[in-house]
DNA sequence: TGGCCATATGGCCATTATGCCATAAAAAAC
DNA sequence: GTTTTTTATGGCATAATGGCCATATGGCCA
């Protein structure tokens, strides 16, 4: 074998942060606070769901350490605290395309 | 407002994607498969769990496209198919570190 | 203090995910 | 051809997730 493992804590850890990530509202939001700061009421306008959903899809980010929350006046204005994500998902999404590309070329067409 | 978000249906596969990472198991598959291809017995006796749990983790890892899987005789041989995610978790480690570091600054220990 | 805006939480229900067992299917070995 | 090895699938119980409603909390302003 001789493969260089991590520990499970580690993978379990990854998974969380995975998870966190896998929802469809969950990665408009990242997506929008990836170009700047939004308040929860802004977010749940973007999103277009109930405000108790928005917030709970939120305390999520949050609890995964992907975003960070800080009270200012009456609002709770969200910051994205994990830069990665834009290249991730760019890188991604090239891999697919070329595999699609790839398999089609194999299958003839 | 002015920002440049995606579709729908962007988002969702997104989010397809983060789901089928979001496992432990599949973590570790995915960490080992980086390293080389693997069968699926070679899988199971790494995760420790039911041949058939395992079996239906790759099922969920193969339709998001993250490994590709081909019959060789009598065992399934399992391919990585998405490179981008080594850096990705180097990534997140190492913004998660830098942020708990900031944190533990600001609280003053 | 009273009232309003912005968020968070608890409750409830429907849907989905996970794990194992049992079993089917496919290929190699005998 | 029967047996063995390797995977896949169906079934089932349990747990987790997501959504909304109702409601509590927190902060601002009159």
């Amino acid at each position: 074998m001789a493969m260089k493992l991590k520990s499970t804590p580690q993978y379990e850890a990854r998974a969380r942060i995975a998870k966190a990530l896998a929802h469809p509202s969950r990665m408009l939001m990242l997506d929008a606070l990836a170009q700047r700061d939004l308040c929860v009421c802004e977010l749940t306008e973007l999103v277009g769901a109930d405000q108790s959903t928005v917030s709970k899809h939120l305390a999520v980010l949050r609890d995964a350490g992907v975003v960070e929350m800080r009270r200012q006046g009456a609002q709770t204005v969200c910051t994205l605290k994990i830069c990665c994500l834009n290249k991730f998902w760019e890188c991604v999404e090239a891999v697919l395309r070329q595999n699609l590309q790839s398999q089609r070329q194999a299958v003839g067409r």
